[in-house]
DNA sequence: AATTTATATGCGGATATGTGCATATAAACT
DNA sequence: AGTTTATATGCACATATCCGCATATAAATT
């Protein structure tokens, strides 16, 4: 049961949502998330880990970047199911949409790149 | 989007999967939750209604009790997937096992009865 | 070995969540 | 109409969650 409400946890956040939609387009790095959502580097990293931690994503270090990619032979079983049904919802949301769009346009640049835009997130 | 955090964040709670455990098994009315989890009355009727709003359960009214029941037709269609995923899966769990125990065991009698020996929870 | 670059994490503060207690509501019964 | 019974809900409090900021870590480069 423990699992079961870590994975629903995880679910449960707008962030991780719109981080695993990313995902299930292909493999991220964190600055790539960042840009995609236009989050702050902390706040993708850390919600790249819940997702890790609850079994959704498994993560391979690529030189200096960290490549987060959907675990689809994750030990907890909940989470491929509903990794699944997510996959196959049609999710037609707009946020989500734009995060798609925008991921087609992120590079493997590092977070510096928004450090000087950000505002408030 | 807010659909699908509402469902995930109504099931990240311990209280409210052991609800949707009972209710997998058969319809309750709000004493019989506070028997079979041997929770307070309040605590049974908040999360009741929480599950209820998410589109996991509906309520019909029978004289003075409310009986909630799993609801497969919700207009929320991520509650009818979520809840197939848990009836199929095997959650061999002590404490859902024993909920179900006492459920057998449980009878409209309303909350009066557990007023007496409630403690702690 | 010092610097740069990408990511992880400790900390503090704001907000959200879960609960018990007391009370309100609503239906049935006298 | 008043009483009893089952359930819903306002309030206060404890705990959890989420985030930004600053800093730590770790790999690559000079």
């Amino acid at each position: 049961m423990r699992d079961l409400i870590q994975v629903t946890k995880s679910l449960s956040d707008e962030t991780r949502i719109r981080i695993i939609n990313l995902l299930l387009e292909r493999d991220c790095c964190v600055c790539e998330v960042m840009q995609a959502l236009d989050i702050s580097q902390s706040r993708a990293s850390r919600n790249l880990g819940i997702l890790q931690d609850a079994g959704f994503l498994k993560a391979k270090r690529d030189g200096l970047w960290m490549v987060y990619s959907m675990d689809w032979q994750s030990a907890n079983h909940y989470t491929t199911s509903l990794a699944k049904l997510l996959m196959d919802s049609p999710l037609r949301n707009e946020i989500l949409k734009k995060d798609k769009e925008r991921l087609k346009h992120t590079k493997r640049i590092g977070p510096g790149c928004r450090q000087k835009q950000m505002k408030k997130n």
